[in-house]
DNA sequence: CGGCTTTGACCTGCGC
DNA sequence: GCGCAGGTCAAAGCCG
């Protein structure tokens, strides 16, 4: 995710004194001496004056929220680095945890993500009349956690393609089972998934994607209403697959009061407004959580008071 | 009736 | 070689 920081500059430019500055005096009109004129007049000067400050102030308000909002932008951004770095730290354990059962004879294919799905026989492969399997050879494995809720004990991970379930495992180190599904939209993609519920989190759903497809995503090829959701999708799980240290992306689709109505959100409600707004909630929160953000807000907000009351014996 | 899910059996690799 | 655990197969059942 790109952080783009806004330019909130709010651009005041009321265009309070027409005449440049304030003190610079409108085009003599010809009824001066007229008491009630010079009243007026005095009284327009005091409004220009009051105006002209409250645009002073509202332009130092202004430059403060500026730097606010630079400072959170830099503070997410430290954010970010910080949970890439615990992501990338949790995926090398999780590799030497794998390597220590399956003792890899393929780190070759893995370097360049190439064979998937290459299911034609090595020289080492004469001996097997059996099927040939596909265990010896490696694919891109990505990850996607996918937040639902707790109660949902459906092991579904809607991402965009069309799956059949192949078989179900309850595996040692989970007490919920883990789902086997093949991509069923060609018959020759390779693709497999993986879906079994964390056991720290037990609303947390993990899919493990291997393979890549070879056929563009079925809701591409149908509509072009789902076209714009199956774009963004794939780029989302693109970022997701790229390589075994760091492939994980957290899709967090439980939405405040509508979880009940609807148990299965799918990875598609990403582009919705309430998914949006959920997501900026969630940012905020983070945010909020971090204690130097919460230091120049404070210094911000603190700032702010003491200044107040400078402005208001004006 | 075709496609999908379920589920027990089977296969394979690994550690001891 | 044996046992264990993960992965896969395939028959049976379900559903639209």
């Amino acid at each position: 995710m790109n952080s783009t920081c806004v330019d909130t500059s709010l651009g005041f430019d009321l265009n309070l004194n027409p005449y440049g500055h304030i003190d610079e005096k409108p085009p003599k009109r010809e009824i001066q001496g007229d008491y009630i004129d010079m009243e007026r007049k005095l009284s327009l000067k005091g409004e220009a004056i009051v105006l002209a400050e409250e645009l002073d102030r509202l332009m130092t308000e202004n430059k403060k929220l500026t730097g606010m909002l630079a400072s959170v932008c830099m503070n997410y951004k430290v954010l970010q680095s910080q949970l890439e770095d615990l992501m990338s730290r949790n995926s090398e354990n999780e590799a030497a945890k794998s390597r220590k059962r399956k003792a890899e004879n393929d780190d070759n294919s893995n370097i360049h993500g190439l064979n998937v799905g290459n299911t034609e026989s090595s020289s080492s492969d004469d001996d097997s009349s059996k099927k040939p399997r596909e265990t010896t050879i490696k694919k891109k494995v990505s990850k996607v956690f996918v937040r639902t809720n707790k109660s949902d004990k459906s092991l579904i991970v809607k991402d965009g393609y069309q799956w059949r379930k192949y078989g179900q495992k309850v595996t040692r180190d989970n007490p919920s089972p883990r789902a086997y599904y093949k991509c069923s939209f060609a018959p020759s993609c390779p693709v497999k998934k993986k879906v079994q519920r964390s056991a720290e989190d037990q609303s947390l759903l993990i899919a493990t994607y291997e393979g890549e497809h070879n056929h563009p995503q079925p809701s591409q090829v149908d509509s072009s209403v789902g076209s714009s959701q199956a774009v963004k999708l794939g780029s989302l799980s693109g970022s997701a697959s790229i390589s075994p240290s760091r492939p994980t992306v957290t899709l967090d689709l439980i939405q405040p009061g509508t979880y009940d109505d609807e148990p299965k959100k799918s990875v598609q409600e990403i582009d919705s407004p309430a998914f949006q707004q959920f997501l900026a909630e969630q940012m905020a929160c983070s945010l909020a959580r971090d204690p130097s953000f919460k230091a120049t807000l404070a210094a911000a907000i603190s700032g702010r008071i003491l200044d107040h009351p400078q402005r208001e014996k004006w």
